[in-house]
DNA sequence: TTCGTTATTGACGTTAACGTTAACGTCAAA
DNA sequence: TTTGACGTTAACGTTAACGTCAATAACGAA
């Protein structure tokens, strides 16, 4: 265990969340992570887990990391003075518009799929059909 | 013009699409395409331009081309006989649910965006009474 | 027939996102 | 005190999805 209670390891980070340990330091090169240290080994506090909740939730959804570092820098950033917040709520804007466009995907592809089940379905009653027939 | 109507060039598919003919050429190798050919050129149907258009709305969604194939593969099968099509319902049914995950996310994260911007109006709110009171 | 445009195949290059291996440190338990 | 589990950095390897040439062919218009 940590020095923290709510700290955790590299370790049980990583199996927390179902990935390796090279992935975590790989995102902290990248700067989306940045955990304290206890010595030379890295500690990683509740705020660092739902950074990497984030991260995955991104990559779930076809985001690179370089988009998901700007997505993750839009949440916690500064309160900032009137100019940065007009062009804050910008950004916001923008990214919303790119997740309604992956939501309109996604209900067109649920679309087909339920089509496409249909089809099996009539296509399987059929079968039925003709097996009672004759 | 290609010989029928209906069908096209790759350079005017490429402009349609906002993608490169490399793209294109790459997609048919991977089997993802198959278009005609006109003597050496590929002539590309509404059929193929269907196709083209499923395969980028899986890249939006953050899918393997790979995957992308299965995909559409689940679609454009033949009719088949009944364990086929059982085993197909079950397929669709896993697409379905990946989806499902994704849609989630996608909620999840235009709630947070929501969050954010609620902040950043209520900030401005705050300076706009600071600037009218002094 | 020549020119400009568009096409072809083939091959090597590139980038993102890690995987893998090496060589080494640390710490608790046996 | 040594063993085993866990950690560290550094560096090279890998895969997917194209980009970028190069050399060549075909086609339509002037």
């Amino acid at each position: 265990m940590g020095f923290d209670e709510e700290s955790c390891s590299i370790g049980e980070l990583a199996r927390e969340f179902g990935i390796t340990t090279r992935t975590i330091r790989f995102y902290e090169d990248e700067g989306l992570l940045t955990p304290l240290r206890a010595g030379t080994r890295r500690l990683f506090s509740p705020r660092e887990r739902t950074r990497l909740k984030l991260i995955l939730r991104g990559k779930r959804l076809g985001f690179q990391l370089s988009e998901i570092a700007e997505i993750i820098n839009l949440f916690s950033q500064a309160p900032g003075e009137e100019g940065q917040l007009h062009l804050l709520l910008e950004k916001i804007d923008a990214r919303r518009q790119e997740l309604l466009v992956k939501r309109a995907d996604i209900d067109e592809s649920l679309g087909d799929l339920r089509a496409v089940e249909e089809r099996c379905h009539g296509r399987l009653a059929e079968l039925a059909n003709k097996g009672n027939e004759s």
